[in-house]
DNA sequence: CTTATGACCTGATAGC
DNA sequence: TGCTATCAGGTCATAA
């Protein structure tokens, strides 16, 4: 589910909450969503490999540590500490983590799969009901961003109309595809993909590799402008998502296509169409968006 | 190399 | 009420 703006909340959230504070303990209740040193990277409910995780032991997961920053790049997050240990987050499509004050509990939240205890008493989990998110284990930051990050192309927030005109160069695929891929642009999903296309008044059948470049102009100025937004929005809360204390975002009102097949367009007025492309639901107003 | 397809999971909702 | 089918914000391995 959550798409850059979403991530970045969660970011800033955990950073105004945690920041310096110190990890006393963790609780692992399903190993399988940790990738550890050595486990497919890919991560194990998608390897199908038969062999055990690694071992895990509790320094791995930064206990001891002070909280120091929370990076994000696309829709990856990590936790690193103070002492240069690093854990990768990333939220799939309904992970969520999520920070409890002091003496609060939260009885109602299931599939909590890992959960940290501050010194202060404060609780940070990680929970995720589809589990196609995890939390990736390396030696540190410098690792992590070889090993993984560093697969990923320019963050989408602050991409430049020359990089995104390299991106997408040469692009066999449609225009929807190509901002879907992590490799090409990272944090772009199908929410703000279908965002950025209506504000760029781009069709997102368009061959990705054929756009001139005034057009490329426009599409980067367009997804850092909707990214933005969602942000200052506190997120799109559709089903799953919500902030690091449970707070709901509100950008998803503001949405102008996704979600609005067989509306009015807001621009012209005519019936947005809706349509699978790239296997992904995909709205568009086929008179705005040439 | 690039691009397409299934697989991984649970839960909400619509339709019968 | 209860069943089944469909859909959901994302990758990742493998096939073509």
């Amino acid at each position: 589910m959550p798409e850059l703006p979403e991530v970045e909340c969660v970011r800033r959230g955990l950073e105004a909450r945690l920041t310096g504070a110190r990890i006393a303990s963790v609780r692992v209740q399903r190993r399988r969503v940790i990738v550890g040193p050595g486990d497919p990277i890919g991560g194990w409910s998608r390897s199908g490999s038969t062999r055990r995780p690694t071992k895990l032991d509790d320094a791995m997961l930064l206990v001891g540590a002070r909280l120091e920053r929370v990076l994000r790049h696309g829709k990856q997050l990590a936790l690193a500490g103070d002492d240069g240990r690093i854990v990768g987050a990333h939220l799939g499509m309904t992970g969520q983590l999520r920070v409890l004050a002091p003496g609060e509990t939260d009885a109602a939240l299931g599939h909590v799969h890992v959960w940290w205890i501050f010194e202060n008493g404060a609780s940070l989990i990680f929970r995720d009901p589809r589990r196609f998110g995890g939390l990736w284990i390396h030696e540190d930051e410098r690792a992590m961003r070889a090993q993984r990050w560093n697969a990923l192309g320019p963050d989408a927030l602050e991409i430049s109309p020359g990089e995104l005109e390299r991106a997408l160069a040469g692009a066999r695929v449609s225009l929807k595809a190509a901002l879907l891929d992590q490799r090409r642009l990272a944090g772009v999903g199908n929410i703000y993909a279908d965002e950025a296309a209506f504000e760029a008044r781009l069709d997102p059948r368009r061959l990705a590799g054929s756009l001139r470049r005034a057009e490329v102009r426009r599409l980067t100025t367009a997804i850092r402008r909707v990214l933005k937004r969602a942000i200052e929005r506190g997120g799109s809360s559709m089903r799953d998502y919500v902030g690091v204390a449970g707070e709901i975002g509100s950008a998803t009102s503001g949405h102008r296509v996704y979600g609005r097949g067989g509306q009015p367009c807001v621009r012209c007025g005519g019936e947005l169409r809706r349509a699978m492309l790239a296997q992904r639901t995909t709205v568009w107003c086929s008179t705005c968006q040439g």
